[in-house]
RNA sequence: GGCGCGGUAGCCAAGUGGUAAGGCAGAGGCCUGCAAAGCCUUUAUUCGGCGGUUCGAUUCCGCCCCGCGCCUCCA
């Protein structure tokens, strides 16, 4: 079955492949960096990452664009606030957003993209709808899209505009009150007082929030591109508003294909500073949260299903992140027999073929990962009963790496972004935040796996000599220092707590 | 008010017109120097409630209850 993904633009689960060649464009809204990035971010962006990951193992190749937002109301406030210019002050963010991402294993855009690197590629689309009519510039000299030029604004959102005209109440900001029309958004801002602006040939200002979207999208996509993805708020006005742009400016379909990414809830309610259920990634990884367990329990429901995220699903995702890796480790530490068996490699197969027609379907993650237990639970029975044979391993080792090339968290680097974060909450006066859970686990990356092989051998020794009472010393010691040592009929084996 | 999504075992959650995947947790057992890891058995006569269609509905229709989202800069 070819890609079945959901289309926003026309509420239906419709065939997803690249318009031309193999390669998929596609963009996804990136992050505004004025703070740290909350889990609501990241869920949107590892479903991006998920679909990403998707098409790169059906053989697509990718061009996938994403814009990271440095100029806006908020960033002009916080960057006036402390004094600083405002490139300084996204540039940490930014930065800081760059190692969240890697720290989930979200994998790099092909391309990333500034607003404040485009501006000549803005303006030149304002001009571009000014020249058809469709813009125009108020008596402050910001400008504006006039939406009563654009027949089909709405049809993203499925909103009726028809008789919504002007609405003489108060609702409108004063920065606004230029516009002709209630419904008309700004293209760009004429600066106030003290805030940064550009000095351009439709004048000076700044972007609308809209535009930069659609300036870039086009740039590097073509005014005609697969998909573009985002969190499900942004679907209207902003997406909305980078349909009319963009099409009004060409006459050409912008996106084909819509992808939009649910909310998550957090314990039960929407994720808001008032209720104190606000998390940034570093909150969670400083309270003793893994990275990969975040991960998992972000993936473990499909994109456009409400996501309930709890403390206590954390604490389920990180024991089932354990039982994989625990597989992995078995599979490659263990001694088999010499033989072959085609059970096995059947299963590996199966779980495989399983996992892709589960992503296929609208990238239904719950199923696949359902797909890659099977193979686990089905494995470690048949590892108990003696049929796994040596030439089974790489055909079972290789279902697991198609696995991990979409779900992402079987390599355990946990510890070391752990550390990272610990040491970014010292030099950020943080301290108070940093639980002893997290402690314990960065302390296993200052241990090398050299060091770990060393104090193994030690204990393997002991225990071989039954000298049970330095071996288990020796275990001890280890585990102080995050390293979980284990004693199975085919060995010891060790891995990071 | 307009538009939309969802309510499945203790928790997370998939799914289908023919009688409920998977994960986590719990219980019992096997294995084991200990500790783990792993395996086996077990845990929803039932899928928010009430009606309807049907030989048969959790799955289709209607109504009701509950939760949630968007409706101008929050992913």
């Amino acid at each position: 079955m070819p890609f079945q993904l959901f289309n926003s633009l026309s509420g239906k689960t419709e065939e997803f492949a690249p318009a031309q060649d193999n390669l998929v464009r596609f963009y996804a809204c990136g992050p505004t960096v004025y703070d740290y990035g909350h889990i609501g971010n990241f869920r949107t962006f590892v479903a991006v990452d998920v679909l990403r990951r998707h098409l790169l193992q059906s053989g697509r190749q990718l061009l996938h664009v994403m814009n990271i937002t440095d100029v806006d109301d908020k960033i002009i406030r916080n960057a006036n606030q402390k004094g600083v210019p405002i490139g300084e002050y996204t540039a940490k963010f930014e930065k800081a957003f760059l190692e969240d991402m890697d720290a989930l294993a979200i994998q790099q855009p092909e391309r990333i993209s500034r607003a404040t690197e485009n501006i000549p590629e803005m303006i030149a689309l304002i001009q571009g709808l000014a020249k058809k009519g469709v813009a125009y510039q108020a008596e402050d000299g910001s400008w504006y899209y006039r939406i009563s030029k654009f027949p089909e604004y709405g049809k993203l959102s499925k909103k009726d505009f028809t008789g919504l005209i002007t609405d003489g109440s108060g609702r409108m900001d004063a920065d606004e009150y230029e516009k002709d029309d209630a419904r008309d958004f700004a293209l760009w801002k004429a600066p106030k007082e003290g805030e940064t602006s550009w000095d351009t040939a439709i004048g000076p200002g700044r972007p609308g929030w809209h535009i930069e979207c659609s300036a870039m999208a086009m740039k590097y996509l073509g005014e005609s591109f697969d998909l573009h993805a985002g969190g499900e708020d942004l679907l209207f006005p902003h997406h909305e508003n980078e349909i009319a742009q963009s099409e009004a400016a060409t006459g050409k379909t912008f996106a084909r294909h819509w992808m939009h990414v649910r909310f998550l809830l957090v314990e039960g309610q929407k994720m808001s500073k008032s209720l104190g259920n606000f998390y940034t990634l570093r909150d969670l990884v400083l309270m003793g949260h893994k990275p990969s367990s975040i991960r998992l329990l972000l993936m473990s429901v499909p994109y456009r299903k409400q996501l309930n995220f709890t403390f206590d699903g954390l604490v389920q995702a990180a024991n089932s992140v354990e039982r994989l890796r625990n597989f992995k480790i078995r599979l490659e530490t263990s001694q088999w027999a010499e033989g072959n068996n085609p059970e096995a490699a059947a299963v590996a197969k199966n779980a495989v073929t399983e996992m892709r027609a589960a992503l296929d379907d609208d990238l239904n993650t719950a199923q696949a990962l359902a797909a890659i237990f099977d193979l686990v639970r089905d494995v470690n029975a048949m590892a108990d009963q003696g049929k796994v044979t040596k030439g089974d391993i790489p055909a079972l080792l290789e279902a697991l790496t198609k696995f991990d090339e979409i779900f992402g968290v079987l390599q355990d680097h946990d510890a070391t972004h752990i550390k990272a974060t610990v040491e970014w909450a010292r030099r950020e006066n943080r301290e108070e935040k940093i639980s002893a859970a997290a402690l314990e686990m960065a302390q296993s990356a200052s241990f090398s796996d050299a060091d770990v092989e060393a104090l193994v051998a030690k204990h393997s020794e002991a225990r071989k000599a039954r000298d049970f009472k330095t071996s288990d010393a020796v275990r001890d010691e280890l585990l102080a220092q995050g390293i979980i040592l284990e004693n199975t009929k085919d060995g010891v084996r060790w891995k990071r707590k």
